[in-house]
DNA sequence: ATGACTCCCAGTGGGAGA
């Protein structure tokens, strides 16, 4: 079983490059951040005929997820409970067994701005709502765009980016409070390349330079984690004309 | 370097993203 998260940033613009990347890469699940379509617009009939059931969840100009699976999923829930949230962040399934968290964390714009409080607080309810969802749901994933690089590693240049959104301790330690709930970071339970990121900056010619950011994740938990063979970083769409400026990223899990 | 690019809604500019 495969799933994968991308952040396709409009989905109106990169649903040709959607169809392509699922007739290249057949997954079993894929969960999709920024589609920023209201759900009349949302271009459900097209997903379908490439052999995907969908659900979907969004808004006009922001944010927006859904949830794509070659089974239909069951259970099907959006948004947080436990927040009152206008926004569009939140799409939860359970496929074959498996209760899978699609999520598009938001991004804090600066560490003093009112959008940070926002993200703690949103953060927060997260936290509280997976660990219910864990307790019914062993089997479970959660997989988004977390606008975090948990580490430095995961940052082209950490000392620039020091204390910079998206490397500020109060986000790494809300990932790390995730981590406690019994998740883990599948991307890290294997040997990676140095410089791994997800996303890298439109401006500056960053992705050539390979100047980027890890913060999309898959995170899976402990009766999962036996299951993962494999974990990587997909950085052939970032080559594409027109490309989002994110790069799917795929967890493998073993059969039972 | 308060930049750079892309998307969106709007409307010939500006906010947001990360």
């Amino acid at each position: 079983m495969q799933l994968a998260t991308w952040n396709v940033n409009s989905l109106a613009v990169r649903l040709p490059q959607v169809l392509d990347w699922l007739a290249a890469n057949p997954v079993d699940v894929l969960a999709l951040q920024e589609t920023k379509l209201t759900d009349d617009k949302f271009p459900a009939a097209a997903i379908q005929a490439a052999g995907y059931s969908v659900q979907w969840f969004g808004q006009k100009t922001y944010n927006g997820v859904a949830l794509l699976s070659r089974t239909p999923a069951e259970a099907v829930t959006k948004n947080l409970v436990g927040l009152d949230d206008v926004q569009a962040r939140v799409i939860a399934g359970t496929v074959a067994g498996v209760r899978v968290i699609g999520a598009y964390f938001p991004n804090g714009q600066a560490p003093d701005s009112d959008k940070f409080v926002y993200k703690m607080r949103w953060q927060d309810a997260l936290h509280d709502w997976v660990r219910e969802e864990l307790a019914q749901h062993p089997q479970l994933v959660l997989m988004g765009d977390f606008n975090v690089a948990p580490d430095d590693r995961d940052v082209y240049d950490p000392i620039g980016w020091m204390g910079q959104i998206h490397c500020t301790p109060e986000e790494r330690a809300q990932f790390q409070r995730l981590l406690a709930l019994g998740l883990t970071d599948a991307f890290r339970l294997f040997e990676q390349p140095i410089k791994s990121w997800s996303w890298w900056d439109y401006r500056n010619l960053a992705f050539r330079k390979n100047q980027g950011l890890r913060i999309d994740h898959i995170l899976v938990s402990s009766a999962l984690k036996p299951r993962v063979t494999a974990c990587l970083i997909d950085k052939l769409p970032r080559k594409n004309e027109r490309p989002s400026d994110h790069a799917p990223v795929v967890v493998t899990l073993e059969e039972v």
